[in-house]
RNA sequence: GGUUCCUUAGCUCAGUUGGCUAGAGCGCACGAUUCACAUUCGUGAGGUCACAGGUUCAAGCCCUGUAGGAACCACCA
């Protein structure tokens, strides 16, 4: 027998993955068909699904994984169901990330960035990639991604650029980019601006000191004018005084001039809306360079900007010998003491107030005037909200949708100059000669040069990079080869799978660029995962430790096991708490498949081996290995002999395997089996993964494991038991594709891999008899649960099972026997003894002698005064002629007949009471 | 300040348009064991569905409010 006697995913999970691989299973074919020729006979239906790249040098963490589990088993799923499935690998060029760990490293060599080029710069960045490169791609392998690796797509790849420049291209013939001097979120450590959605504001608790600011023209009654800061060192950028118009208390001094303290600046009092006067003191100096609001003051008031903060972060010469120089914190200590000094501080508020940070290195951000590029986000916002409110895109969760809805509407305008060389150039020249005539700025792909000739003007480059989100918001566009003259059979994708903390950086971008280019939404669906927690619902990170790698839970439970776990009990959009448990128990159901497998294959081999069966020919109908005891085989019902059935009466497969139903336990599983299915239907088209697997836990173990397995071992149809193993096993295969595949190769029946075979059909099956072993079920679950419960009384006794006038045990008392693990079970002969079943409503009976029973009694009672309670309620609800006259009349007959049958339980009961 | 979400068993979570006795995994208790599986099998205990109102024949689910928690957005000097 190749099975051994527990699953090891070691031994398989390499070999598998390489052998779908090298048999070209990821490829966008329809599934069956030869490769890369369609077969036309079948409609084909597209899936497609592309990767949100992970940093092409870095390592997968437990957010990837869940990525993968989520969009591999999508892809797997459409893949059995016969449609043509893409899902395209992608990896990431990671710009400003990959820079940090690089300018590390070159730092630690004892270099800075400022002895290369930029040219230089980008080429050993390329080099240090290419080394590092590779281990992400490994892992994806490892977790069983099935994704088409020929189409990888890197973000720095020549098709990629050529997009992104001619998107720009396009954006600039708009109008739609522009180059402005702006305030921009600078990290002085970094050396390079942000977007908005890149900083990170922390609630810090700071001061609000109040500086006195003489007038210059003092009155008797008014001599200074105090106002209230949390940056006393911006002082010396300081270009007027606001006030709020409204406020009575500074009607007079607006217009006058004041002295900046420390320096021999005068500037005005101005009135604006911006100043609060519930606010401090109600008065706010203005420091236009330094200060969001205060630029839009200046602008109001036509100030000028004095930037005093250079863009190390250190105060520049223009603040005065003894401040040029120090950090902005030395400097504010300095500028303090300094006003203490002459009087004129004049108060101090502790505050909570939100700081900006640098989401990479914590450092505080700095508002720095810069000139960069920026693309005017009013139209693009404005068609995506559209198309949205137009329900073009189905959400999951589906209140994401209003979120970024909200984040659209209040979209500003975006900064994509990044002062970093790893990256995409952006494709601006400069002309050099500021004297000449004309447009200051070209656009110009050939980015390779620092300095281009047009009609013989000379132009510059602009020596900065994108913001990778401004190319990665092409990604479903570049990932399907997408072209004006040939739009791709796989866009829009179908669905976009990502986190739910990049809805804003990413899918909103992608939806705007998406649109812009094409016209069209990028993709059907959406659906986002939530942040996967540790056990105990805390954010993972590397200070707290708290960090699972999802590799060495591969490595140790097994890459379904890994998947299965991390699917459960997972919701769309939540932050979920993860624990090795749900890990270890995917790895036992594996194992449990396994040796379900392992049993079936057994008896086919014995089989073969008793009446010399070839493979060849053990599909034909196999009669009911008949049992001396099972008479229980309708013989109306059945006909002649057993019924015959081909899994799909307008099967597609002529080869499917024909099977029969021989007895209730046989009907009941295809049954069951032909549920489940309709529910993973159901669930994947709701992306309810969780769910999904449970059904499949709960099918495979629950029902086929310990009913129809179980039942299998008395009787003994090896038709039925390849047809439904192989239904289970291509079932779950989406989600735990390994071990489906190895128990696949390893069986002695099935074709093919089981990657590409097809989504099981349904089975045909006989309702009466699938109802009857429900019958049966009840029934052994009663007798196994009343003899637990004798045990308590009678010392681990079993007692034999004794039957009256009950044609359903009666007729089949092997398997009854079997199934409940009763000693012995024999007729009544009419002359019932013992403790009568009453749960069931059958007339059976466990042959216990009289002392047992009536130490039983208590139990008994206590069972009668539950169901009383039960029917109390069911009572209640009769008596209540609203319920009777206004719900559904279905419902109101069930009430009736669950009171009918609480009634007859309660009489049964009570006679047994009596009996004893 | 704004938006959104969460509160259900000891823990982590399901619960799809309101409808029978609210489910799962893990944990816990008791019991079983000659050959598919101890990564096993059987049985069981455990919940005033955060709180208070409302709508309804009927509320874990819908509405209002309260309390606690989380995430994201935001220029508050």
């Amino acid at each position: 027998m190749k099975f051994a006697s527990s699953y090891e995913p070691q031994n398989f999970e390499t070999d598998i993955y390489a052998a779908w691989e090298a048999a070209g299973k990821f490829l966008p074919v329809i599934p069956g068909s030869e490769m890369g020729v369609e077969g036309d006979e079948k409609c084909s239906k597209h899936y497609s699904i592309v990767m949100p790249p992970p940093n092409a040098n870095g390592n997968l963490h437990i957010g990837h994984g869940l990525t993968v589990a989520l969009e591999d088993s999508l892809t797997r799923f459409h893949r059995l169901r016969g449609e043509k499935s893409w899902y395209v690998p992608g990896a990431d060029h990671a710009g400003f990330e990959t820079w940090v760990v690089y300018e590390k490293a070159l730092e630690k060599e004892g270099h800075t960035r400022f002895e290369y080029s930029r040219d230089e710069l980008y080429a050993r960045v390329w080099d240090f990639v290419e080394q590092q490169r590779g281990n992400m791609e490994l892992q994806l392998r490892a977790l069983g991604a099935s994704c088409s690796w020929q189409d990888l797509t890197f973000t720095l790849d020549e098709n990629v650029v050529r997009r992104v420049y001619s998107t720009f291209e396009k954006m600039w013939k708009d109008g739609m980019v522009y180059r402005g001097e702006k305030l921009v979120n600078f990290c002085t450590k970094h050396q390079t601006a942000f977007a908005d959605i890149e900083v990170t504001h922390k609630d810090e608790s700071g001061c609000l000191w109040d500086i006195a600011y003489q007038l210059v023209d003092a009155t008797d009654s008014l001599s200074e004018i105090i106002v209230s800061t949390t940056r006393p060192e911006t002082l010396f950028g300081d270009t007027a005084v606001a006030v709020n118009p409204e406020d009575e208390r500074y009607k007079d001094v607006i217009g006058k001039m004041v002295k900046l303290p420390l320096t021999n600046r005068e500037i005005p009092i101005v009135a604006d809306e911006h100043a609060d006067p519930e606010y401090g003191t109600g008065a706010v100096k203005i420091t236009p360079a330094h200060d969001p609001d205060d630029f839009e003051v200046g602008n109001r008031h036509d100030l000028p900007r004095i930037t005093v903060i250079g863009y190390d972060g250190k105060m520049l010469p223009n603040t005065g010998e003894e401040y040029a120089g120090l950090s902005t914190t030395e400097c504010r200590k300095k500028v303090l003491a300094d006003l203490e000094k002459q009087g004129l501080l004049r108060g101090e508020k502790k505050i909570t107030h939100a700081v900006s940070h640098c989401y990479k290195c914590d450092t505080v951000i700095e508002p720095l005037l810069k000139e960069q590029w920026f693309i005017d986000t009013e139209k693009l916002a404005k068609v995506a909200i559209e198309h949205l409110e137009n329900d073009e895109i189905k959400f999951h969760p589906e209140n994401k949708k209003k979120v970024l809805i909200n984040y659209l509407k209040g979209l500003k305008d975006w900064n994509i100059s990044r002062q970093i060389p790893w990256g995409i150039a952006i494709p601006m020249f400069k002309k050099v000669d500021a004297e000449a005539p004309g447009e200051e700025w070209v656009f110009d792909t050939r980015v390779n040069l620092a300095e281009i000739e047009i009609g013989g003007v000379k132009y510059r480059r602009d020596e900065d990079t994108f913001d990778t989100w401004f190319s990665s918001s092409h990604w479903p566009i570049v990932c399907t080869n997408w072209e004006e003259n040939m739009p791709s059979e796989f866009y829009p994708l179908n669905v976009m799978e990502t986190g739910a903390d990049i809805l804003f950086a990413w899918v909103a971008r992608m939806i705007m660029m998406g649109l812009y280019v094409t016209g069209e939404v990028p993709f059907k669906e959406v659906y986002l995962h939530g942040l996967v927690l540790d056990a105990h619902g805390k954010k993972m990170s590397k200070s707290k430790g708290n960090v699972i790698n999802p590799m060495d839970l591969v490595s140790k439970y097994g890459s379904d096991a890994f998947r299965l776990g991390i699917l459960r009990g997972r919701s769309a959009g939540m932050n979920q708490a993860f624990s090795e448990n749900s890990v270890v128990s995917g790895q036992k159901l594996c194992n449990k498949l396994w040796n379900i497998s392992r049993f079936i294959q057994g008896i086919i081999d014995e089989e073969i081996s008793e009446k010399g069966f070839s493979y060849a020919n053990v599909d034909v109908v196999l009669e009911n290995e008949g049992q001396a005891g099972v008479s229980g085989l309708d013989s109306d019902r059945y006909g002649e002999g057993s019924a015959i059935h081909s899994s799909e009466s307008d099967s597609i497969n002529p080869g499917q395997m024909q099977y029969t139903t021989n007895n209730m336990g046989e009907d009941w599983i295809c049954r069951e089996l032909n549920r489940c299915r309709e529910t993973i239907t159901q669930c994947m088209s709701e992306y309810r993964f969780a769910e999904a697997v449970e059904v499949l836990y709960s099918t495979i173990w629950d029902k086929y494991a310990d009913w129809f397995v179980e039942s299998q071992k008395i009787y003994k149809n090896t038709s039925l038991l390849k047809v439904t193993l192989e239904s289970i096993l291509v079932m779950l295969h989406p989600f735990a594709p390994f071990v489906t595949e190895a128990i696949w190769q390893n069986l002695s029946f099935t074709d093919g891999m089981i990657i590409d075979s097809e989504w099981p059909s349904v089975l045909e099956y006989d309702e009466i008899s699938a109802e009857n072993f429900e019958r049966i079920r009840a029934v052994v679950s009663e007798i196994r649960a009343t003899n637990v419960a004798l045990s308590n009384v009678a010392k681990g006794k079993k007692f034999g099972l004794l039957y009256g006038d009950d044609s359903l045990v009666d007729d089949n008392t092997l398997l009854v026997k079997f199934l409940s693990r009763v000693p012995s079970i024999a007729s009544t002969n009419g002359s019932p003894r013992g403790l009568r079943l009453a749960l069931a409503g059958h007339d059976l009976y466990l042959d216990v002698p009289a002392e047992v029973v009536a130490a039983y009694r208590a139990e008994l009672e206590e069972k009668i005064l539950s169901v009383g309670r039960e029917l109390d309620g069911l009572n209640a609800r009769m008596m209540n002629p609203a319920y009777v006259e206004r719900a559904p009349a279905e419902l109101v007959k069930e009430t009736r007949d669950a009171i009918a049958e609480k009634e007859g339980l309660i009489s049964r009961m009570k006679q047994q009471l009596e009996a004893i």
